[in-house]
DNA sequence: CGCGGCATTGAACACCTTCAACAGCGGTGG
DNA sequence: CCACCGCTGTTGAAGGTGTTCAATGCCGCG
């Protein structure tokens, strides 16, 4: 029955397709085989917010561990496959599962850090810049790159609704970028010539400890 | 000898003295007792954002306990006296313990993704009246309201860096909801007249417990 | 008293938005 | 097969929101 088993835990949803709805209760969590999905929130007079992005390899969302429901909608932004872990079966026999979706809400708590500093204090070029080194980066973390291209499913509306901007202006980033050599797109995937001059570390110094910045403790200090 | 224990558990800092640096190792936790904190970025160029701003009660910083080490610095906003919480103590008698830990980072993590929505799709007037109305709230959670007053230590700047906009434009954007009779400073503390205007429920409707499963809490310290 | 941090205000400017129009492209149905 | 439609991407022009620069007042504190 081992088949029969594997197929239980396989689901398919279409792109525009809800994974989870807003205060939905959730038994479970999935783990993203193929496609891209996204959480979002969307204000009473329309404005759309992205506030985290789903890939291959992901765990979504494994905060449900320990709050049991998704207070967001999920939705595929593409074709998606997953696998669904029940949660269940991680209380039962606690131990690695657990860790691996503590370490998940880790490492989105990290990664939304990161977009609120980006969000808060960094022009458009620098928001658009910053959202495709770490999506390229995630991607290369999951052995998705292939020669400095990765498939880039977004669209540029979705760009926008993550990095808060219009898509006319995520438009004109995107073509200057480009106009400088620092992207080129063909079709879906996105070709990155020179990943370093987006802040993106060669593959070899994978991470190095950045050490900190002591004129910015002193800008702080000066009491 | 429990004089001289409590009083190895208490620590105090001094405003702008750091409860935390950058990439440092943390063998504890923080509950702060009195005065706030925050957790900021600071850019090469020295644009400032704050991704966290801790109150009495709160727990600085629960994510610790899993990750071991602050990747940001974390600055005391006001003179502050906190009780250190050693996680090896916690990591030996699990219990409670990492369950009230595990909440507080799941509470922070909510926090961030509506900042992150406020960040991305708000403007300047709709961030600052959110940033008053969560501050309000958790004050209120923590039981230090009195009669639609609270203590609000931030300075215009330190609201600047949390909200992404410049003290100036901050400035007249309080201006222009003390004119509306929204807000009112009298000194450090700040009293909101109507409440519900700024989308606050008032305080009968609490919360609806969020109703979560002890035995589940349990079964995840097994790990 | 004098100094430094904080709050406040004005004027000019920049970045991003808004509105509008159009092109390319895939899918659907006549 | 082609016409049509909707979605995505692209470009221009005008306008608004928030920034930048600068000056002033206030207040607590050494």
């Amino acid at each position: 029955m081992r088949t029969e088993q594997d197929a239980q835990r396989i689901c398919q949803f279409r792109r525009h397709e809800h994974l989870a709805h807003k205060g939905e209760v959730q038994d479970k969590v999935y783990k993203l085989q193929e496609g891209w999905a996204s959480r979002y929130c969307v204000l009473p007079d329309g404005r759309r917010q992205i506030t985290a992005l789903f890939l291959p390899g992901d765990y979504c969302e494994p905060q449900w561990l320990l709050s049991g429901k998704s207070d967001l909608p999920i939705v595929a932004l593409t074709p998606v496959k997953a696998q669904t872990v029940p949660l269940a079966g991680i209380h039962a026999k606690p131990g690695d599962g657990v860790m691996k979706l503590l370490r998940g809400v880790l490492e989105a708590h990290d990664r939304q850090t990161s977009w609120i500093v980006s969000l808060g204090r960094k022009s458009a070029i620098e928001r658009v810049t910053d959202l495709l080194a770490e999506l390229f980066q995630r991607m290369r973390s999951h052995k998705q790159i292939v020669e400095n291209c990765c498939t880039m499913p977004l669209t540029q509306q979705d760009i926008a609704d993550v990095v808060g901007l219009t898509p006319v202006h995520v438009n004109r980033v995107l073509g200057d970028l480009r106009s400088r050599g620092l992207v080129r797109f063909s079709g879906k995937t996105l070709h990155l010539p020179k990943p370093e001059a987006l802040g993106i570390p060669s593959l070899s110094q994978a991470e190095a400890a950045p050490g900190r910045d002591p004129a910015a403790d002193r800008r702080i200090l000066a009491a």
